[in-house]
DNA sequence: CGCTCATAAT
């Protein structure tokens, strides 16, 4: 570009064209800025510019997201009366879709008087872009009813909102009727298809069309990546969940075989597989290859790197990371306030938050999440009703459920139950099952149980749906000897056809995940396992440990009343391989499926205490980090 | 010239 603007100032004489091919290559080479500089040069100069000139300028409007200057050419537009231009309509609904002003971008559209099918791709992707996909489907209908022909592009776009919405059946015919558009081999069609049946959890079709595939992009490998990826946290079941990690691991394996090299979209999706499996191991490696790669300065990339080593528990690489991002956004700020409240760390996590203040970026309702549950985990009342105020007075952002959920949480640590159901009063929306869970398990907490039960009752009048909720009011009930009521709440999860609670758990060690049932006795180290916990529980109970006998959740069946059977719930024995397995002085990781109950809770405290290690379980629920005796969760949330 | 598929935080 510098060899671009030498020529372009030595010319003797400049007409429009030289001057929006300037413009035009500043947009190119991603300095909009310049593209707009040059844009009041030529104004100033007395040139007129033409539908190119503007068509540059608005595109640099667009990678600005400055919608007073789009609406500033819009004038420039009307004024040159090129308003009916179907260009200028197609870039104008562009920019103000990219710059979040839908309706806007929609009317642009709309005032187009002959729309080319790039018009109507434009309008599709706008809607996606905009959460707006069953009126892109409308949009989309509306195109076929005026005999508009679509094309390739219309059709990816088509398909990606099929996607957001999980629209499988609409998106099935779209497929159909681009074989018979002659779109069959064409491969960002095809690897539209794969995502959208990935995505809309028909994992074998998609499989069976990515091995079928002879040749493949590094998108293709992406979007299997990014749609294993995403199943991390959306599927139903736990275990499911699991292997779509170690399915893309896998896949990134194959990948990292194949002539081709990850991209920055390769390393923000796996860094987010590993943080959903704890894989530290993986994740280092990966964050090590980005490194090499470049593609650390990438703020997206930098963002998931961050996250991943707070989902695993390295508080200090996470900081580390973030410190040296060479740019920060929205969330790169918010996922390390979430860390650092997560970790127990209340002060860094608000100080982090005025820092982001000071570097002038909005704290949007995730962050204040982070906030205040900060000010909970700490007992901070007057500073979390301070930033709930800030909230909502400074930033006009509307509370939703999890904040209110984090000031009854913190209510309730503070064993001020009172002013917690005050709270839930006030609240001007209905409380969900977690707000009581969360008063549940804190009026246990405090041997309050008249207002224990009082809540269970709203909660069971929520009929909540999942077999967590209903194993937190069975052993509840069970524990306070309310026989009728566990009868209830049996009958409740047999009526519901709630599956059992599957326990199990994983280590990651290197690159192989190892995963334990309770009572396992599969694995070639059993035995040593079994002795180690032995005697971790023997010293545990010279220091004072006692055990509590745990319910069993995971059976359903009424064989009479009956507390525990299983010695060993899964973590303990993925605690146990841990401390076997890794070397001196490493952390040990495990995933859980389910909440920890109080009885493990409590032993493995002892145990990082016995042991000098620290131990790291990320439940169902949250992150708990023992060392030394204790756990960053402060003993506190709903523990079964 | 303008349009597509794949990425980060509760």
């Amino acid at each position: 570009m510098e060899y671009a603007r030498g020529i372009f100032d030595k010319l003797p004489k400049r007409n429009v064209v030289t001057w929006t091919a300037l413009m035009t290559g500043y947009v190119q080479n991603s300095q909009p800025e310049l593209a707009i500089q040059v844009f009041q040069e030529l104004l100033e100069s007395g040139t007129y510019p033409t539908n190119y000139t503007l068509g540059a300028i608005l595109n640099a409007c667009s990678s600005l997201f400055s919608i007073e200057l789009g609406k500033q050419i819009h004038g420039y537009i009307i004024k040159y009366q090129i308003e009916s231009d179907t260009s200028m309509g197609n870039a104008l609904c562009s920019l103000y879709s990219k710059c979040g002003s839908f309706e806007f971008a929609v009317k642009a559209f709309r005032r187009i008087p002959e729309k080319n099918v790039i018009s109507w791709t434009t309008v599709l992707s706008a809607c996606g872009d905009n959460g707006q996909a069953e009126t892109g489907l409308r949009f989309f209908a509306e195109m076929l009813s005026e005999d508009a022909k679509p094309n390739e592009f219309t059709l990816t776009s088509v398909l990606s909102l099929c996607c957001i919405i999980h629209a499988l059946g609409f998106g099935e015919q779209v497929h159909s009727f681009s074989i018979k558009l002659g779109f069959e081999s064409n491969l960002s069609i095809r690897n539209s298809i794969m995502y959208l049946y990935l995505r809309s959890g028909r994992v074998d079709e998609a499989r069976r069309l990515f091995d079928a595939m002879e040749t493949i992009t590094l998108v293709t490998w992406n979007a299997m990546i990014a749609g294993y990826s995403q199943m991390v946290g959306c599927a139903k079941d736990d275990l499911i969940a699991h292997h779509s990690g170690i399915e893309a691991l896998n896949i990134f394996l194959k990948l990292k075989r194949s002539s081709m090299k990850p991209d920055l979209f390769t390393f923000s999706s796996i860094l987010t597989v590993c943080s959903g499996l704890v894989a530290l191991d993986q994740g280092e490696q990966i964050h090590a290859q980005t490194i090499k790669s470049g593609f650390l300065s990438d703020v997206v990339v930098g963002s998931a790197l961050v996250n991943m080593y707070n989902k695993c528990g390295s508080i200090e690489k996470a900081t580390k990371a973030f410190v040296e991002m060479p740019t920060r956004t929205l969330i790169s700020w918010t996922s390390m306030i979430t860390g650092y409240a997560q970790h127990g760390r209340s002060l860094q996590a608000l100080q982090l938050f005025e820092d982001m203040r000071l570097a002038g970026v909005r704290p949007n309702k995730i962050t204040f999440v982070g906030v205040l549950s900060a000010c909970s985990h700490a007992g901070m009342v007057d500073e979390a009703l301070s930033y709930f105020e800030m909230m909502k007075k400074k930033y006009k952002i509307k509370p939703v459920m999890d904040h209110f959920a984090c000031l009854i949480d913190m209510f309730v640590r503070l064993g001020k139950l009172q002013e917690a159901f005050d709270f839930v009063k006030k609240m001007d929306f209905e409380p969900n099952e977690c707000i009581w869970s969360i008063l549940i398990a804190g009026c246990r907490s405090h041997g309050n149980m008249e207002l224990a039960f009082y809540a269970a009752e709203r909660l069971l009048e929520l009929k909540p749906k999942d077999g967590e909720t209903y194993a937190l009011l069975l052993s509840m009930y069970l524990s306070a000897g309310k026989w009728k009521d566990v009868s209830n709440v049996r009958k409740l999860m047999r009526d519901d056809r709630l599956g059992k609670l599957r326990d199990w758990s994983s280590v990651s060690i290197k690159n192989k995940v190892y995963s334990f049932k309770p009572d396992d006795k599969s694995h070639s180290q059993s035995a040593d396992m079994y002795k180690l916990l032995e005697d971790l529980v023997e010293k545990a109970q010279s220091l004072g440990y006692v055990s509590q006998k745990s319910l069993e959740m995971t059976d359903e069946e009424d064989k009479g009343e009956t507390f525990s059977s299983t010695v060993h719930h899964s973590e303990k024995l993925g605690v146990a391989f841990g401390l076997l397995n890794m070397c001196r002085g490493a952390s040990i990781r495990v995933i859980k499926s389910i909440s920890m109950c109080r009885d493990c809770h409590s032993l493995i405290k002892y145990i990082s205490l016995l042991t000098g290690r620290e131990i790291i379980i990320r439940d169902s629920k949250r992150l708990h980090q023992f060392n030394d005796g204790h756990c960053t969760c402060g003993d506190f949330g709903s523990l079964l």
